[in-house]
DNA sequence: ACCTGAACACCGTTCAAGT
DNA sequence: ACCTGAACACCGTTCAAGT
């Protein structure tokens, strides 16, 4: 729903001849149409493509124009960040804590590698917005359901916020650093491994050369909420 | 040790009339020097401070001269990520997994936060360099010694780092946002907090709103590696 | 209220020319 | 082998002036 492009946006190309004050009824720019085109941008190009300048092009604008509705470049960033995770559908808990974490975990990587190009912002900006808040107080009303204290609740959040955002960068930086599933690259690496001096590394080689990131993903949330699930027995008496 | 600053060093502030070729004994560039300037840089001034321009006037040496010894300002950026984590002095195993995993993420947390400025770079763009396969070759060899089997040494030696440097990030991101410890903060968070809508999160309010740095580190650290003992105890039969 | 012109003070990087 | 001059093609941001 937040990818929705409005038909009464502007063009998003640039268009020739454009000077003085808007030309009839044009533009209408708004920090939400700033935002999208942001977007559109960091998709085709990559967040170092992003600019004053060049999304001001992208809406046929001057970039000083931009000031008027977003806090320099950081703050444009930033609202793009938060932009991207508001649009985070969560899951309505059902009472099963296990079940529960998962589907907030999954629907958070989807979100979060949706635009991929932007992933890396969602994931280490996010911290602070109010956007941030909404899944926040999804994982702690399941906690809190299954009768952890709120002391070990916000500990336990916390860690499993940690290991989720950790993961996703791995996989983020997995993907980009060497191709995930070619069969030459896994080759490559094993034999880099093999070479590399540590012979831990040469024995577990196979496995260190590979990344399936779905499995990975799994294995690392299910890893993590086990852990939180025995917890939260732990410090619930009944 | 990587600290240190070799007498021989140029002076690392900027000298006047520097044109022409180098005057005298003067300089003598190098790929470490670049670096270590680098870190002076970031060290005063933060990340965002560094440029090819900043780090060659720091040296007294024109701005191109840096591309004779790196690859370009990512390059540099990648550098100086090494030459942080290449200074990790990693404790030798004991035999005993959960202090060895313990020594082995405090030994990571210190060298990375050593230079905070700089500690987003070795949290973010450490993942594919030599740099980081010490620490790597040293959890594997940790978990191997246990009796963990290849595969799932691997698994657990990715969540592991996914929860720490999840952690770290954590943290990093905290000590910037709010003063972690002044209690007009708390106090202001706590109150926006229980006026967020969320019921949850007024009703932890008083929780979430601290964030005390070494308390979090070693509740995530101890979670993570308890879970990690369990999971190598469930697959070593013995 | 919002947009632009002119302007400021910067960037990273190339390439040929010097030594 | 390594450094610089000149140059290119950019940046983000300000502020006053326009409508």
């Amino acid at each position: 729903m937040t990818e929705a492009r409005p038909d009464a946006l502007p063009d998003a190309l640039p268009r020739p001849n454009r000077r003085g004050r808007p030309p009839k009824g044009a533009a209408q720019l708004s920090r939400e149409s700033i935002v999208e085109a942001t977007l559109r941008v960091v998709d085709a190009e990559g967040v170092s493509a992003v600019g004053m300048r060049s999304v001001a092009r992208s809406l046929g604008v001057d970039a000083k124009s931009l000031y008027n509705h977003v806090e320099g470049k950081d703050g444009l960033l930033d609202a793009l960040a938060e932009h991207i995770l508001g649009g985070l559908a969560l899951p309505e808990p059902t009472g099963d804590v296990r079940r529960d974490l998962h589907a907030i975990a999954r629907a958070f990587r989807d979100r979060a590698l949706r635009h991929p190009e932007a992933a890396s912002l969602v994931l280490t900006r996010q911290l602070a917005s109010f956007e941030g808040l909404a899944p926040v107080a999804t994982v702690l009303r399941v906690l809190r359901g299954a009768g952890c204290p709120t002391g070990e609740a916000v500990h336990l959040l916390r860690v499993l916020l940690a290991t989720l955002i950790g993961t996703l960068l791995r996989e983020l930086s997995a993907g980009t650093a060497f191709g995930v599933g070619d069969n030459a690259g896994i080759a490559a690496r094993q034999e880099a491994l093999e070479r590399s001096g540590f012979p831990v590394l040469a024995e577990v080689a196979p496995h260190l050369a590979r990344f399936d990131r779905e499995a990975e993903f799994t294995y690392a949330v299910s890893f993590a909420i086990d852990a939180v699930v025995t917890r939260v027995q732990a410090s619930n008496p009944r």
